[in-house]
DNA sequence: AAGGAAGCCAACCGCCTAGGC
DNA sequence: CGCCTAGGCGGTTGGCTTCCT
């Protein structure tokens, strides 16, 4: 017996997300926090099954997520993740704040696995290229599949854990040295700045003592949330195609750090609710003097 | 300029695993 | 222990864009 479908398929909508879906799952996630992914699309008003509403939320909607291409910075980082952890794409991607696992794996797939075959090294092994394998490089990823472990697994490429994330900080490290200050990000917000900071280690600032902890309530910002539901923003319905390039959310017509960089402590504090909990996005938060930063 | 080919990437599918109940 | 769900993954698809002829 086969698993029961994540959801009822029948009547659902499939494909590109319109703005207003959008709008519907992004205002339904911060009023409501994530939680049963599987409630969430009849809870929000939506015809879609759960699975596709959190992959969009993840790999789309979330608040945290950097746009556009992958910095040579960032692309150093995956050649050298990859290298030790295999095709394990979301660990691949929790080493870079704002960057999802799909968005990797397809970055991989379209440019870093090109760039390395042109520069003689095997995107599989990370070792030069033989001369067969450059002449016949998809032959030899075939024979090389047909090798392999047993598909699914890229884990099993992979060397273990513990060693894989020993080895792995020194490379990241390395990679931060060597990173040029380039990436400065909005207003000033530095991604490089961003702390590794362990899950255990993780914690929530409270700029306004006043207010008690993010973590305990979601209430307290309520009106603040409101506003963050954008609903003056103008989501381009009409015109809004496929590839949603079209979103503004973070283009240049409004950022999520925009948002958050015109000193209002009251929108800070609601996106501070954001990262508690509520709304378990991690990787979001505000020191100790409201700045925000990112957490791995 | 037009049309086909190639590239890109969001989204989906099916399967697996982990964890909660 | 078994069931269910979320999350993770590899592989794939399909629509849009860009490139090439």
């Amino acid at each position: 017996m086969g698993r029961q479908p994540c959801c009822d398929k029948v009547g659902l909508k499939k494909g590109p997300w319109t703005a207003e879906e959008d709008k519907k799952l992004f205002n339904f996630i911060l009023t409501n926090g994530q939680c049963c992914w599987r409630a969430v699309p009849k809870l929000a008003g939506l015809l879609r099954c759960g699975k596709s509403c959190r992959l969009r939320w993840t790999n789309y909607l979330r608040p945290d997520l950097k746009r556009g291409l992958l910095s040579e910075y960032e692309e150093k980082m995956v050649i050298d993740l990859h290298a030790q952890l295999g095709n394990r794409w979301s660990k691949i991607a929790s080493h870079l704040p704002g960057r999802t696992d799909n968005e990797i794996k397809n970055h991989w797939n379209t440019h870093i696995k090109k760039k390395l075959r042109k520069m003689g090294i095997d995107p599989l092994t990370h070792k030069p290229l033989t001369t067969t394998q450059e002449h016949h490089p998809q032959q030899q990823q075939d024979k090389q599949k047909k090798q392999a472990p047993k598909p699914g697994d890229a884990r099993s490429q992979a060397p273990k854990e513990p060693e894989a994330e020993t080895s792995l900080k020194s490379t990241i490290t390395e990679a931060k040295e060597e990173e040029p200050m380039n990436n400065i990000g909005i207003d000033g917000f530095c991604t490089d700045e961003v702390p590794l900071i362990e899950s255990h280690e993780i914690l929530v600032p409270n700029p306004a003592p006043s207010i008690s902890s993010s973590s305990s309530s979601s209430c307290h910002s309520s009106m603040f949330l409101e506003e963050l539901q954008f609903s003056d923003f103008e989501w381009p319905c009409d015109d809004y195609n496929t590839s949603n390039k079209e979103l503004s959310l973070w283009d240049d017509d409004f950022n999520i750090w925009d948002f958050l960089s015109n000193d209002d402590t009251d929108k800070k504090l609601a996106l501070d609710s954001l990262s508690s909990p509520l709304m378990q996005c991690p990787r979001m938060g505000f020191d100790q003097d409201s700045r925000p930063y990112q957490l791995l």
